[in-house]
DNA sequence: GCAGTTGTTTAGGCGAGCTTAAATATTTAT
DNA sequence: ATAAATATTTAAGCTCGCCTAAACAACTGC
């Protein structure tokens, strides 16, 4: 079996399946944006993929995934997530360097070639960035516990579960503050004035975050134990 | 670093390469064949790759590399053959499945990209049907002293190093015949009348091949021992 | 309710890479 | 040497995915 859909068919659907995620329904604009393209080309691409039946389109309302384009796009991404695990674990690549070889890597191969680099991986769960992989069913659990960094409490403790931004600039930017996926934070301190933070590392070293890097920081809480704050967890 | 030229190009490329090795220079009509285009096609891309200086072409002669040229065709051939040996020995491919997904991952990634992919695999020098893999400087020494296995002699001892056809149906056949890489076998008898060879492998089993397969089976010739034939290598 | 802004679609066009068909060059055979 | 066969190039046109510009529809504010 080859590839479903053209590349570009491919990344319109990848595009149509966020959009519906982040506001119930994709509009040309929005679209138009996320690829670079202008809105003209969208509504050309849209007229096929409703040919194709993978999306359901109403003019000047936006598109919807049928349930084949829902299966396409979510194969896609799977695709694309288990590539960057690759990329990082096997080729040691920094996390910010991935994204663009897995927007190339994520068109290559059938259901069959995933599940193997599936397996080779290990199944993950997630990519470097901490979003969920969906399984060749194109389910996949996210964790409802994971918050955004800026909604924390004083005293909190919590783990750093994902980036809500995965810019290179923002994702070297938590290089240099040493903040890595699955790493744990006590929220010290927060400064109304500029909306930054102190935090404090499993190390006790302390550490000054930005509102901007707290905004696009994902984080699970971890439960406290009354009456023994300090307990390892 | 991105790709050096388009898919096309890079096939273009790949394909002037290895005519250009097997016969010198490269036709338009071989080209054409490879490529599985019309050689009206051809020439149109022969002049943008002249443009780019990538070949030198003179109409109705047929097309060289240049060094910019060959550098490409032989980070691409390179690329292919590191990406087979991954598909092979990481994913459990059989090597008959896996040129299709080569053909595709081969024009992903730059030098970088490559070397560590490289590494990860372990430097390894020849891919799963036996061909050598080019260094990052698009050099590689092929084995001198391998040759065709139509060219044995009775009661000679080989080791079986590649394969010079690489289509699904002569590989599996292969399996059928359990001839791998690197297995030794011993010339027991040539018949004139079909061309076909009796041939016992290392445990003594003895198969029939014919001389279409023969002719296809790179060999290295392994040393006899005067005196003491059946020693183990 | 109507004007102005914003968003979407249509119309026409472009480049890459391909096709077929016709014209032209080269090679081969007599 | 020349005619026939073969190889190559040109010419015209196609699809895909994109563009710009202009027309059109849908919201917004008054």
């Amino acid at each position: 079996m080859k590839r479903s859909g053209s590349i570009s068919q491919e990344n319109y659907l990848k595009a149509i399946f966020k959009l519906q995620h982040e506001r119930g329904i994709a509009s040309n604009q929005a679209i138009a944006e996320k690829l670079a393209a202008t809105p003209a080309a969208v509504t050309g691409m849209l007229h096929k993929l409703t040919e194709l039946d993978w999306i359901e389109y109403t003019a000047y309302q936006g598109a919807k995934l049928t349930a084949k384009g829902r299966q396409i796009a979510t194969s896609t991404i799977r695709k694309h997530r288990l590539w960057e695990v690759f990329l990082v674990e096997k080729l040691q690549f920094k996390w910010d360097a991935v994204h663009q070889w897995a927007e190339e890597l994520e068109h290559i191969g059938d259901a069959d070639f995933t599940n193997r680099l599936d397996a080779f991986l290990g199944c993950p769960s997630t990519d470097p960035h901490g979003d969920p992989i969906p399984d060749s069913n194109g389910d996949w659990k996210g964790n409802e516990r994971v918050f955004s960094a800026d909604a924390l409490t004083r005293k909190q403790r919590f783990t750093v579960r994902g980036v809500s931004n995965s810019a290179s600039d923002f994702l070297r930017h938590l290089d240099a503050l040493k903040i890595q996926l699955g790493k744990h934070f006590e929220v010290m301190d927060f400064f109304p004035f500029d909306g930054s933070w102190e935090w404090k590392d499993d190390q006790g070293i302390p550490i000054r975050v930005s509102r901007e890097v707290a905004g696009q920081l994902l984080v699970e809480a971890i439960p406290t134990n009354r009456g023994n704050e300090n307990q390892e967890s």
